[in-house]
DNA sequence: ATTTGTTTTAAACAAATGATTAATAATGAT
DNA sequence: ATCATTATTAATCATTTGTTTAAAACAAAT
């Protein structure tokens, strides 16, 4: 007799048993490839106990869904708007706190990355409120930029590629582990930290060299 | 009476259809969220014939996965194997290359990167032959930027920061595009091309002020 | 102890989905 | 034209998958 598999989430109540396992495979493979037995079994509880507590897989979905982009929108948010420090200062924060919130969440940019994509989630239309989140914070960002440069605080170069190095180089190394670091093993795990950690200094001083005005 | 859909391939034989349409499904998709009766209505064929030309969905997958992993890698390898240049003008190279690649196959970037990811993938084991491809190609990379350094030609940083930065920035663009671009309209398209072309001369610049020594 | 409301379970259902079949149409060789 | 091969189709099958149901177990109150 085979014995019964422990749970991977414990000392929880039900739902939250589910609402942590739904998370954890969400988040690493989608909507699609998350099969509702999946999340039971990986919460330890009855497949009907889904439906019972969150009505449906999407709902379900929807629920992690907004909790992540809320992680994913927060920290930039809340630096971005109305922020009086000078730009390269806005960025040292920004970064520092970013790299903290995605050490402790690395599967999170790939989860909303995959949402942007089409037809990975059950609902991306992009009206919803979510989707003009991460519009709104890209535009305060742009506008932040723009403001810097009209200051002379910093070189001109389109705003964009500004906010695609900063978010790819914060971003990029989470998504791409796999092919950054050899696979299997706690050392790659303590390495990749490790230079993450060391991307905290790096990344603003990269920056900075991108956008200093040439003529001192 | 509705007309019947016209197929969005034409001009192909049936099989070069399936594959046409399976490559766009699975690259914006994933394998599991793309169903044969999708790839089947795209490629206007019955849905027999998937199987009659191909025998599964996966070894479909597979195929088309094959052929993207080539193209992923292709201008890469060719670039950085035994390059005699300077590093910096090696970048110049590579970074051209690829960009070109890139606005040809947009989707490249995220379909390689959910392989990666665990369970997005019918045959996601790191043992098969092609992920040992990106492996190689990493650790060329890595000897490279580790014989610049020797050389003295560039700091010294982690070569993994160097790695990340310049995939990153060559990559991220494509992935996060509905984040950096207002949605919709050929407006932001031909924008879009835009800045990528920008990034030719400018990533080459990026990196060169990441690397270059202080005391010149 | 009984009742009442809540949680959990095993079983079953219906729809979706990957694959197959058997028959028909098209193609090409003789 | 006839035959053999290949390509295509509609129908069907078997499994997977999201959801529901009805009964059982549990907990708290009376």
């Amino acid at each position: 007799m085979a014995k019964k598999k422990e749970p991977a989430v414990k000392d929880l109540s039900t739902e939250e048993k589910i609402k942590a396992a739904a998370k954890k495979l969400f988040t690493q493979k989608g909507f699609a490839a998350t099969k509702t037995r999946d999340i039971a079994e990986e919460a330890g509880i009855n497949l009907a106990l889904l439906n019972y507590y969150f009505r449906s897989k999407e709902k379900l979905f929807e629920l992690v869904m907004k909790e992540n982009i809320q992680l994913f929108l927060g920290v930039m948010i809340e630096k971005i708007n109305n922020n009086p420090l000078p730009f390269d200062e806005q960025i040292v924060f920004i970064v520092s706190n970013y790299i903290d919130m995605l050490l402790e969440n690395p599967g999170l940019p790939f989860f909303v990355l995959n949402l942007l994509q089409s037809g990975n989630a059950p609902d991306g239309n992009p009206d919803d409120p979510l989707f003009k989140n991460i519009e709104k914070m890209r535009n305060s960002f742009l506008h932040n930029i723009k403001a810097a440069m009209e200051k002379g605080e910093i070189k001109h170069v389109h705003p964009l590629h500004i906010i695609a190095n900063l978010m790819g180089m914060l971003v990029f190394p989470f998504i791409a582990r796999p092919i950054l670091m050899a696979r299997s093993g706690n050392i790659s795990q303590a390495e990749f930290e490790q230079l993450m950690i060391e991307r905290k200094k790096l990344i603003p001083e990269w920056i900075k060299g991108m956008i200093k005005v040439s003529g001192g």
